[in-house]
DNA sequence: CAGCATCCTCATCGATACTG
DNA sequence: CAGTATCGATGAGGATGCTG
């Protein structure tokens, strides 16, 4: 992911793939779970860490970099000792919430029914 | 992507991930646009390499295999001679069309308003 | 036509150590 | 607390050649 400079218009001739677009800026490996998170409000930068244990300060760092250079998040310094780091979705980041939401709503419902539709294609 | 083995259960201590569900089945790096495409009726493989040049046979293969496994997309086979092989939405496969065309018509809306917003951004 | 197999490259990501 | 820097491993992805 990640390869906008040559990401973004693979599909030169034809006008179609804004999906890619918007896949581009949230289908990160951790961008749509960190979106999610951020519809509820502000979240510190630890917070994220334990929320999502297994991502790394390394992943993290850079996932919220691009979001941020994306426009979708904000990134406010607290500067003070000890340090204080808040991110939260901008007013562009909110255009992003019935999307995030749409997905949830289709995981939820469909994580479980998924490996049932499989099994029943799987004998057929 | 695709690293669903390790990938899904990332936030292990949380229930709150379908996000990351949804994005591993249509997050790929092609798989939205393949999807996208695919709202319209099946279409054939070479028929893809056409809509989208620049993906390799590979990974256009891998892709769909993908997609096939995790029942989001039908593979129909016909033997004759030559070949043809038609790519179409299965039953499930249809439950993200939603999701799609909101994917497709938030790129659409602001794949030209964000390069604004980010210099807007950029200026503050 | 619609692939599969192989080789190889380069980007992604994790682990670790260090900093304002 | 909230990062940055560096290194090394992994695996995604491209190029090429072959097949039913």
């Amino acid at each position: 992911m990640r390869d906008r400079k040559s990401g973004y218009g693979v599909c030169p001739n034809e006008e179609g793939c804004p999906v890619e677009y918007t896949l581009d800026v949230i289908g990160g490996k951790w961008k749509g779970v960190l979106l999610y998170h951020l519809i509820n409000g502000p979240i510190r930068f630890n917070e994220f860490r334990r929320i999502c244990p297994t991502i790394t300060q390394r992943m993290l760092t850079l996932q919220l970099r691009e979001l941020e250079q994306d426009g979708i998040v904000h990134r406010e310094v607290y500067h003070q000792v000890p340090p204080k780091v808040e991110y939260s979705l901008t007013e562009f980041g909110q255009t992003l919430v019935p999307i995030i939401l749409k997905m949830k709503e289709w995981g939820e419902i469909y994580k479980n029914q998924k490996s049932l539709l499989k099994s029943a294609e799987a004998q057929s």
